[in-house]
DNA sequence: TATGAATGAGTCTTCATTCAT
DNA sequence: CATGAATGAAGACTCATTCAT
């Protein structure tokens, strides 16, 4: 029960926050949205950057746990890459409402940085831990590529990392803005994940 | 003279919102940067808003006249898309400072589409016309690509130009923030530039 | 216990502002003699003319409806019209504080057709429909007494309901003002009161 | 020449006050009406509210020389107390520009009282001085009126001054704003004093 | 637990006033 | 004399956070 109400406010904020912005998201709104009082969203979390951080950490949580478990069963370095691929992208879009965190996480990187709160100290950790993680995944995934000589040994792993994940966000954030600041997009989800995939087979081919 | 203020506050604005995001930059953080008093901001500005705005508005202009400039002695699309891609590079990190702008262009992505303000209404259109500009210049040497059969038939345009800005704007972040989030690079400035070049000419190539 | 909070802010702004002017009056000060905090007064008011407004609004609204209620009964046109500046003067002077009423309407004649804001434009009609309510009143009156012969025939309706309440309201704040701005006057309520009447019914005897 | 200059400032101040009120007036665009910059303003009156101050003073002083002078030449008391209305409505307005006082002198009204600035201590005491000539010519008249049995004797002099300059201060204002807060008036300018000159006559008849 | 009224620190913004030129 | 750029104090208003109920 009490995870529920915790999940609720945590769907309401990414909603709020990607459509608004963290912020513009104010917390009685967030409450509002999800149904509560905003006292009772302090009851369950520190305050409003725990909530965007705790979006973070689900979000990074999830994606790491995915891939722990799937890539045990594969060894081909292209399927393993768009295997993390794949999993960052179906946790970012894989409803309607989750394409808002696409959003929420851009927001958060900034914040995350420059975060002085003491009692986000913990929490702070664990995102730095979640995303070392996570780069690390696609690193290993690269220079093990790279040693078996299937992926083009002269990338820097860390480059190709950013090249994908910066590629990934913008081809989802294309889909979730298409409201008109001048860039609008003329693909669809099946496009954008096809253009990705056709992407970094070549690019990281040797 | 006059200029040489307002640029003065352009360069300071940038600076404090790169460094604390645009929320959390305060005009008077600002003019402190910019050695003058509050006050003298408004003379220069409509609002703190205006102020960011003027960065993006800034940058969008210059990189659209340096792409219109510069494209038309270019005929091979590799090399015009190379180009494209410098003059962004460039102009995001020709110098120690500049390199805020990738930051404040990120945020305000965000603070474009929210916008209310009729006074900003004018300089919003401003920016979704050069938006548009330097989306279309992308889209263009795609299509012209594919149709002289040098670049791969089956990429959406619109879908490249997301990959392309997304990668170079993560490279470039990349570089920026070797602060500490977890996701540290080890790329230097040209091996990022060489990564993303590399990307382009396989990615596209038919 | 919620209109006895809200009473209080309009009490303590009614205050405030007669003694320092509209202008003068700050939120916080209108805060503090009503013994809460400044964001309080923003839960049941939009800003700070809302309350000027307020103000005003409830005063014509009270005014108007013990018009409308008494004049039922009233037949004779003096007894009317002594009516209608009893009750003005009744609400302006009932008690010691409420004098301070006739500076903040007074005050806020100007601010009413200044008044650009969106969200009080309602509140602006209303004012607008009493103050007409309360002029087509006395011209009524005034109207009626002329054609049944009582009045003299020759006065102007809206320009007798100026003098009578140009003097009224004068009369009141010579006793508002016993200060000394070198006009101060010799007279009390209720001799105030008899000079009013007595001029009403010479001005207008046929 | 220097005094041109001053009356200017004077009367564009007059006519942004009128227009706008006391607050919302601002130097900047008195300065600009007059055609010269803030700065000069400065050398011709202490502060804003000096600026203020000078345009009573000048008023009250003019009507009171105008009174000193005309009334010599009068015995009657009823043509003394039409003299001195007739003064005043004259100076208020005498010129389309110049109806403009009334609302700056009632705007007036409140500052001259809370005002505590030094600087400005000398200003107010004339405006005191001026204000009470003014106020005792009136009362005088009343009272030799009242000895001599032209005028009811039962009139408390102040109250009879507080009426008569009320009735007229609202006269002058509706015609001045005809605009629009639900209390337009339907006299012209000969109407209105005609209006007050029947007033008087009967108001004060024995 | 749950509420939402109440708090008040923190910011933007305005504008009277000054002063170097 | 005259300018208007520059200052900075002051105040409206917002909203995260608390806490009595």
């Amino acid at each position: 029960m009490e995870d529920t109400k915790r999940d609720r406010i945590l769907d309401s904020a990414t909603k709020v926050i990607a459509e608004k912005g963290y912020e513009y998201a104010t917390i009685s709104e967030i409450a509002k949205e999800a149904g509560m009082s905003t006292g009772l969203i302090y009851s369950y979390f520190e305050n409003k950057m725990d909530v965007l951080f705790s979006i973070v950490v689900t979000f990074l949580k999830d994606m790491n746990r995915m891939n722990r478990e799937g890539l045990q069963k594969l060894e081909e370095p292209f399927g393993r890459l768009h295997f993390v691929v794949n999993n960052f992208e179906a946790l970012l879009s894989k409803d309607e409402k989750a394409l808002y965190r696409v959003k929420v996480i851009t927001d958060a990187r900034g914040q995350i940085v420059m975060n002085k709160d003491e009692k986000l100290e913990e929490k702070k950790k664990q995102i730095i831990l979640e995303n070392r993680e996570f780069a690390a995944t696609i690193e290993r995934i690269v220079t093990e590529g790279q040693t078996s000589g299937v992926f083009d040994k002269t990338l820097e792993p860390t480059a190709v990392r950013q090249i994908i994940s910066g590629a990934v966000e913008r081809v989802i954030f294309g889909l979730l803005y298409r409201m008109g600041n001048g860039d609008e997009v003329k693909y669809n989800a099946q496009d954008g994940h096809d253009a990705i995939s056709r992407m970094i087979d070549k690019f990281l081919s040797a």
